[in-house]
Formats: structure tokens, sequence, C-alpha cells
DNA sequence: AATTCCCGCCAAAGT
DNA sequence: ACTTTGGCGGGAATT
């Protein structure tokens, strides 16, 4: 009884069809923060996590080079990074902040002068010095480091921080952090990697998907660090009423993308592995964004403010599969609001 | 057709 | 030598 499918689309019948949303790093993400965002956690390891996510190694690079960037986690070692908090998040936006304003990182006040005559504006421009940084002292085992997700993803941070307008486009991020190199094809790349990045920084409610208002260009928005550090029973503290917005969706099925055309097309059937399909690593649990909150360490009281909602579910454990080279996933999700996994906002349409 | 962006190959760093 | 990191871009899923 009681089967509310959320039956986002209207055919059901759609057979397991791949879905590209839960694999996202976005959703990943979230898991990874409510996996580890507890205050008995601090050491994480790779290993570890990809297991417990379900994902292959790969992406547990991408999540944590970037969580390492606004000061979540921080590496510990060979393996093994440590899990900061959310805390943490004020005081390296400061330092971003600061470095960026520093680096002359942008420097854009409505202003509107583009070569192209084709766009229209909206769009800001940044001045990002070229290649500044003292020469001296650096560049010899940098040159790996220069294209590091990591610093992507803190230029990222800091064109939002040291800008005024608070919109910005992959685009228009992209075309700054490269600054030269007319090269489109670069241009794809580095694209590709800001939109990983956003992916991220949206399910964390740092920024959040928009349109820009005159052209339908998406575009991102900076949303205030207080909705981050909050993020949960206690909604906006200070001003602007801010949604929440996460785009998760609950639907895992199996399937794969449909890789690997090549010729070989083995329809193993009847096959003898007992376990159904084999496939290295699947998942998991799917739920919105990451649970309660609140500042690394100081959170002893767990059952505060009892009126309001904020009610915890712990039902829901173990996944859906029975993952046979997942380790245990016991106690991972104590805890989490069902609500978060609910607020949408798909208004903004022509 | 254009945009979004997952997947995983494979090359650099590290041990 | 092997292992850990993580650029990088093909091309499938979405819009």
């Amino acid at each position: 009884m009681s089967l509310s499918i959320v039956a986002q689309d209207v055919d059901s019948l759609a057979l397991q069809t791949y879905s590209r949303k839960e694999k996202s790093l976005g959703v990943l993400v979230s898991n990874f923060l409510s996996l580890y965002n507890r205050d008995d956690v601090d050491l994480i390891g790779l290993d570890d996590a990809a297991g417990k996510l379900g994902v292959e190694r790969r992406r547990i690079y991408d999540v944590v080079n970037i969580l390492e960037s606004v000061g979540v986690v921080a590496r510990k070692g060979k393996n093994q990074y440590s899990w900061k908090g959310f805390g943490e998040i004020p005081r390296s936006l400061d330092e971003l902040k600061e470095e960026g304003m520093r680096e002359k990182f942008g420097i854009s006040t409505t202003n509107n002068s583009d070569k192209v005559s084709n766009d229209g504006e909206g769009e800001e421009s940044f001045s990002l010095t070229p290649d500044d940084q003292e020469n001296s002292s650096s560049s010899k085992m940098d040159q790996k480091k220069e294209k590091s997700l990591w610093l992507l993803s803190q230029n990222f941070v800091k064109m939002f921080l040291c800008s005024d307008d608070d919109l910005i486009t992959l685009d228009t991020a992209a075309k700054v952090l490269l600054s030269d190199s007319p090269d489109p094809v670069h241009m794809r790349t580095k694209v590709r990697r800001l939109y990983d990045i956003a992916n991220v920084f949206s399910s964390m409610n740092i920024i959040e998907k928009t349109h820009i208002p005159e052209t339908r260009k998406p575009a991102y928005r900076w949303l205030g660090y207080k909705s981050i550090i909050e993020n949960g029973s206690t909604l906006f503290n200070s001003d602007e009423p801010k949604k929440r917005v996460f785009g998760t969706e609950i639907t895992n099925i199996r399937a794969k993308r449909n890789k690997t055309d090549s010729s070989s097309n083995r329809k193993q059937i009847g096959d003898k592995k007992h376990d159904q399909e084999s496939k290295p690593a699947a998942n998991k649990y799917v739920f919105g964004p990451f649970s309660p909150t609140g500042t690394p360490k100081n959170s002893n009281n767990n059952v505060g403010n009892g009126n309001g909602r904020l009610q915890e579910i712990e039902a829901l454990a173990s996944t859906y599969r029975p993952q046979y080279c997942n380790p245990e996933l016991t106690g991972l999700l104590g805890h989490f609001t069902e609500a978060w996994t609910r607020w949408y906002a798909e208004a903004e349409r022509k």
C-alpha cells in the first residue's frame, strides 16, 4: 500500500531507461556529502568512498578535487582525505576572494563592450591578468597543476566572488579562464570541465542554474554562502528568499549507457554466473542533498529544536540492489530529511 | 541540431 | 615495477 511512485513521466513502460541524471556528479556529491558529513567522521579513504558510493575510483577524484577547492575536504595523504566540513567554506571563500581581488581577477562593472556585435550583452567582462603571478620561484612542476580541476574550480569561484554580476555563463567562464588561445578546441574541453564543477556546486547549493534574463542562455547564479551553512532546518536566516534546487532524481534502473559497438556481440543469455548481470559497480541509494549540517565541530545537540518539521528518516536504509562488491553501507544514511528530495524549480520556461 | 556531461582510456606523478 | 592521480575528449543522453 502506499506505493506513491513519483512517476515523473507518463510512460512507466519505458523499461530500464538509462538515466543520465542518476549518474551525475551532482548526485554523487550529494551522496558523498551525506555519507561523510557527520561529526564523527574525520578520515575518508578513497577506496572506501568509491566502494560505498558504488562508483569507479576516477569519479571520486573528481568529487574530492572539487570539494577540496572550497575546503570541505583536504588531502591527507595517499588514498586518504580528511573531512573538514561545510564550516570551512566561508573561510575558504574569503581567502579565495582576497586572492582573486589581489590578482585583479575580475573587474567588471556593468560593462558592455564586446567586439562581437552579435552578442546582445548581459555578460560581464573580466580581465584576468594574463599569466600574472611574478615569475621566479615556481613553474617547474606546476605546469601540471595549472590545468587541475582544483585550480579551475577555485578560479570559477573567484569569478563569482570578485564580480559584481553574479550571473555567469560557462562560456564566459571558459573564455576568461583561458584569457587567450582562441582555439575553440580548448574551449570545448574547458567547458566540459566547467559543467562538472558547476554541477557539483549546484548540488551543494553554492550556485544555482538559471537563465540569463534576456537571452535564454543558461547561466549560473551565485547563492549566498549562508545558504550553504544552513541549508537544512533553518532555511534562509538572513534575507533573500531562496529556494532549494536539487536535480536529484530517483530513477534507478539497470543498464548502461549502451556503450561499445565494436563487433563482439556477446549475448550471454542463460549465463552461468550466479548473479544477474555483472557490472562493475552499480549503485545505490539516491537521496537528495546532504543532511542537517552545521559547523564541522560542535554540533552535539542532535535533537534540538523540536517544533517545526525537520524529521529525520533513517529508513530506506540498505540499497535496493544488493551490491556484491559493495561493502556495508549500513550506518551511512542514518539521517537526512526526506523533504529535500522534493524541491525543484522548474518554473522558468518560455 | 545543439547542449550537457558520463565514461574510462591512458599518461603523468608517486611508492 | 606497480599504483595512485587525474587530464582529456569521444560520443551518448538530453534538451
